[in-house]
DNA sequence: GCGATCAGCT
DNA sequence: CACAGCTGATCGC
């Protein structure tokens, strides 16, 4: 397969035209705002959002691919030097807002790139996505699919966004004294908050460059960056924990949300399936034995909402694909061989393992332009971005670089705050914050114990307590 | 000094 | 384990 044409979620050189199928930072690693190295084809809401997470980014690259359109690309085959072109129509993925899967047609054939996609089949939504694939497809046969196979196994089964976003209003409902936290990541879950907000009529807090984001996706209203207009707060992922939800509690009651497709083993292995013992035991075992019969009743009142701790709750929200969705597509599809996309996972599991028998590798594929494929020898090499595991150098001491004392005796180097800018967030309002903390309202006690708790959780300035106290005086 | 990359962690 | 992500440290330019 000749490589150098079109590479799609990579960014190393080599490549005449790159594409991004969403704007997760695992499918970003090696774009940066000084990118230089040809077109950069996108959705509209990509194209959107690319200011935010990329300042300075030189926008006459960006090449916008609306849902459902064609769009010819010429490029030059490096080993013959002959100009051909690639037709190139993007689906919607629903994984994440502006998510797409670019479909290609070209002389050799037909490919569609899933990147990291959700295929419910339940709603209005989904039905107009499966319409833009089939008439997308027309009669062409899709000769190689790469796949979002992050849940490709037959343990993975759990219920459409729309009920997992029903069962956590039904959650908050019923503590209603309670504040809430809920973990969600730069982009996504979009839907689950507004599902929230809509239903229990309440605004909810998100971190400031957070809010930016919700801005730009046309939410104006039911977000907000003060702490005093609600109870609900949805914070990074990385900066909810149990050691955080703990110190929490010791000030307001306080349950936390994880919404997530991860941990979901509901139905039994069926013949074939098996996943590696240790998979889930030690994440099960944690919530079996801090919660025993009460995890429960909850289950029966819940559905599949698990506990794993006494004021955490796991709800089966998921941006991708489950099992059986992942087996609609494929019978909906029915392409002629499947490469998984994901790799990294010690489950990972060969789409082919599956679903090999819905492929129809034996039959004479009905290709798209017979003659071109005749005449040209070019295709398309979409190089994948497999995580493939590399010979890292083996672990070396490092000395702890002593760290500078920043803002209000929370640990921050240049680095932090080189990053804090490009994301967004205002540091020297926050420092004039701080110089003025006694203007303010805040006295020397309340100061004393915030730097004992920030120092404590480690959290940087995502830390909820750090907008609770600071930006909301 | 800065960006790229790696290791570690959740 | 790791859906996606942050942080600290090192290395090369």
């Amino acid at each position: 397969m000749e490589k150098g044409l079109i590479s799609v979620d990579r960014w190393t050189e080599g490549s005449q035209v790159y594409f991004l199928t969403h704007l997760h930072l695992d499918h970003t690693q090696g774009l940066s705002s000084a990118w230089a190295r040809g077109p950069l084809f996108c959705s509209r809401l990509t194209a959107k959002l690319f200011p935010l997470k990329f300042p300075g980014l030189d926008l006459s690259l960006i090449r916008v691919l609306d849902i459902g359109s064609w769009h010819s690309i010429f490029v030059v085959s490096p080993s013959s030097g002959e100009k051909t072109f690639v037709e190139v129509s993007a689906i919607d993925a629903h994984h994440c807002p502006g998510s797409v899967m670019p479909l290609f047609r070209e002389a050799f054939g037909c490919l569609l790139y899933t990147g990291d996609f959700r295929w419910e089949a339940s709603n209005e939504r989904a039905e107009i996505g499966r319409n833009t694939l089939v008439k997308a497809l027309k009669d062409d046969v899709v000769d190689i699919l790469y796949l979002d196979n992050t849940y490709c196994n037959p343990s993975y089964a759990f219920p459409s966004r729309e009920v997992a976003a029903q069962q956590v209003v039904d959650i908050i409902a019923s503590h209603p004294d309670h504040d809430v936290i809920i973990g969600i990541d730069s982009l996504g879950k979009e839907e689950l908050l507004f599902h929230i907000s809509h239903k229990l009529n309440i605004k909810i807090w998100v971190w400031p460059e957070r809010l930016q984001t919700m801005h730009l996706l046309g939410f104006h209203d039911i977000f907000t960056t003060k702490t005093s207009l609600t109870r609900v707060r949805a914070v990074p992922r990385y900066s909810f924990s149990v050691d955080t939800l703990e110190s929490l509690n010791t000030m307001h009651p306080t349950i936390g949300i994880m919404p997530s497709g991860l941990p979901w083993v509901v139905q039994p292995l069926k013949g074939g399936g098996s996943l590696p013992g240790s998979l889930f035991s030690s994440y099960q075992s944690k919530w079996r034995a801090t919660s025993g019969t009460q995890t429960e009743k909850l289950k029966e009142a819940l559905g599949s909402v698990d506990r794993f701790h006494k004021c955490i709750y796991s709800v089966p929200y998921s941006d991708h694909s489950c099992f059986t969705e992942i087996e609609k597509f494929l019978n909906l599809v029915q392409p002629s061989n499947i490469r998984g996309i994901v790799s990294s996972s010690s489950c990972y599991v060969d789409p082919l393992y599956y679903f090999g028998h819905l492929c129809r590798a034996n039959q004479p594929p009905l290709r798209y332009n017979q003659e071109k494929r005749v005449q040209h020898k070019t295709v398309v090499a979409a190089q994948i971005k497999f995580n493939v595991e590399s010979g890292r150098s083996t672990k070396v001491d490092r000395k702890r670089r002593t760290a500078e004392v920043g803002i209000l005796g929370v640990h921050m180097s240049k680095v932090d705050a080189l990053r804090r800018a490009r994301r967004g967030a205002k540091l020297a309002e926050l420092e004039i914050l701080a110089s003025n903390v006694t203007c303010i309202g805040l006295n020397s006690e309340c100061i004393v114990w915030l730097q004992n708790t920030y120092d404590g959780i480690g959290c940087k300035e995502y830390n909820p307590f750090f907008y609770l106290l600071i930006l909301d005086v």
